[in-house]
DNA sequence: TTTAGCACTCAGGAGGAAAGAGTGCTAAGA
DNA sequence: TCTTAGCACTCTTTCCTCCTGAGTGCTAAA
């Protein structure tokens, strides 16, 4: 059923008036807006058939509405407006990004930590590969009395190393038989086709280097083998403090410690998968203990096989608006970084500076 | 003054009761402990006088009495009874140990989740180089189309690696002669001393390869600059919730805060340089607004120049012996284990288990 | 269809009394 | 001289109760 224009008007004021105010709110309160221009009564009425129909939720007879889960779903998906980011806003978050990334893993921590603060939120973010992950060619470097580096690079582009220390002498010649029989036979190949005749093929070809391909061909499969998501990293957890909903200790605490466990792993099977940024609102999701909380999500492109995924956990009441828009604007510039590495290009936004 | 025997069993007690209660301790409730011989009334006596002398104090008049800095440092220092790791504990803490930690910041990373969670309260880890550091070898990897991978091998054994993309094209011959000028002028210099000269120099003996110098170079800097701490971590923050004292939000905000800003850098100037466990009560401490916070840090040995430090957070209240008793296996454990790496050995202990 | 008015509900704060925990002091006992 | 029992006193905490005010739903009039 399809509710009438003014009914919407209603109850886009109440969330946006509970967003602002973490109170109830009144009928009084949404009459007096600047562009409602109905009495108090008649808004309670309006009111009243909106909590009728799940919109809206009385937490007793004597207090004002709060949205119900149903309420900001219809909020999120229709009735929010655009939040446009001030020139600031767009020009922080640009060289915050601009700063040169170097690892993976820092990434995913400095990205992190940047959307944290940009939305007072505590945040997630989290790269992981998708699909199949290959060598693309081994390396090995000797360092020194019975040790050499093992380099490879993934077709991800990641490059990966290990220090490996033997007990006996390597000699150059050991290791460069070794790597060509490496790169003759385990290139390309994914984790799921190491078997002992590979094994086998390698260690053959290896002459007198054999007694280190175990070793080698160990790590290998125990990198390809990685968890499809790299890292996660949560920050900002003190954040979610500030919130007037968490001044409920047992509450917050419920929250972090979810945060903090590896609940999270499953978020990447709860977001769709079309790019984009997805809300969750509170109970549609990931664990039971985040059901009173809303999750923001969005992903990006990372290139080369590699997918990121940035978000914040706040309260159902969290301003959606601007959130959404800070995490979009994040992404998109992410995903514009990673397509051109070298001409670090952001996007344009941000010239008519104002919120809604 | 030296405090009487009976005085320091009294203190001792207080302490005691205080860390499991987290609340304002009695006289008659000291009184009724199994082993102390008084009647409240002496008790009582006694804890006048220790107010006196400024080891207790009295939240009000008609509460019971609670320790003071003055009284956690002597209780630290002097009177805590040894807590002895039992048995399971011991064997958790070596299994979680011997998963083996692939590189530095993972180990980071794990270290400090193990240790919060053996002692339910936030934990810090942090592992940093001692001294200075330089480049004990260079090599380029020819990379395919315009890229290549520089790998340095440091005088830490640590591996470093970057993938450099270049929009010219590079050349097998380019890189040796680069590796070459690299590994003959730049080796074992330490960043301090990376002066022009010097880049002239590599670029002068790279030849045709001259132009990539700067990029190598710029990275090496950066890589040996990069602050003493390479990483540090804190989880387990939501543990903090736990304890009673931090049930005031707003405490537990401003310390969560304190934990996740910068301020922990300051952590290594307070700490002694000694090895050992080190117990940093309340006002002692590295920031301001963990006046009311204790701070129980232990360091340990890496080997090659490097230090790990591992610590816990919590309330003043804490339970020093068995937080002390955790944090220096932790560390005993770690330190064998990279003393010798190939041969994981761990500690013995906990072979009669009990409590203090 | 909208609005004014009114009776009703209920959370939250203020005030006050009572309970309980703990103290310090005094005087008696070992 | 040291220890302990007893008691008056202090102060927090808890539990009432009462009151206020915000907000509602309903009815009747515009």
């Amino acid at each position: 059923m399809e509710l009438s224009e003014r009914k919407k008007k209603v109850l886009r004021s109440i969330v946006d008036l509970y967003i602002r105010g973490a109170e109830p709110v009144g009928s009084k309160a949404v009459a007096e807006l600047p562009d409602m221009n109905y009495s108090s009564a008649t808004i309670r009425n309006e009111m009243a058939e909106l909590t009728a129909m799940g919109y809206l939720e009385q937490p007793h007879t004597s207090a004002g509405r709060v949205p119900s889960a149903a309420g900001y779903r219809l909020y999120v998906d229709e009735l929010m407006s655009d939040y446009r980011l001030s020139l600031d806003e767009t020009r922080s978050i640009s060289t915050a990004i601009e700063e040169k990334m170097q690892r993976m893993d820092k990434l995913v921590e400095k990205v992190a930590k940047m959307v944290s603060q940009a939305t007072d939120l505590p945040a997630i973010s989290m790269a992981s590969r998708q699909g199949v992950v290959t060598v693309k060619r081994f390396d090995l470097i000797l360092a020194g009395q019975g040790s050499f580096i093992l380099v490879l690079l993934l077709s991800t582009d990641e490059v990966v190393n290990k220090l490996i220390k033997l007990p006996l002498e390597v000699s150059e010649a050991d290791l460069k038989l070794l790597g060509a029989a490496l790169n003759a036979a385990a290139t390309l190949i994914p984790a799921g086709e190491f078997t002992q005749s590979l094994f086998d093929r390698v260690m053959g070809a290896a002459g007198s280097a054999a007694s280190l391909a175990p070793v080698v061909l160990e790590f290998t499969l125990e990198t390809l083998r990685r968890p499809g998501n790299t890292s996660i990293m949560v920050t900002g957890q003190h954040r979610l403090l500030d919130q007037p909903e968490y001044r409920d200790v047992d509450k917050a605490q419920r929250v972090l410690t979810s945060l903090d466990e590896e609940t999270l792993a499953n978020l990447p099977d709860v977001i769709r998968n079309e790019n984009g940024t997805q809300v969750l609102v509170g109970p549609e999701n990931v664990a039971r203990e985040l059901k009173d909380t809303s999750v923001v999500v969005t992903k990006f492109d990372i290139g080369d096989g590699m997918q990121g995924m940035i978000g914040v956990v706040g309260p159902t009441r969290m301003d959606y608006a601007k959130v959404t828009a800070r995490l979009s604007y994040f992404a998109e510039s992410l995903s514009k970084l990673f397509a051109k590495p070298e001409q670090k290009q952001l996007p344009e936004s941000g010239e008519d500076p104002k919120e809604a």
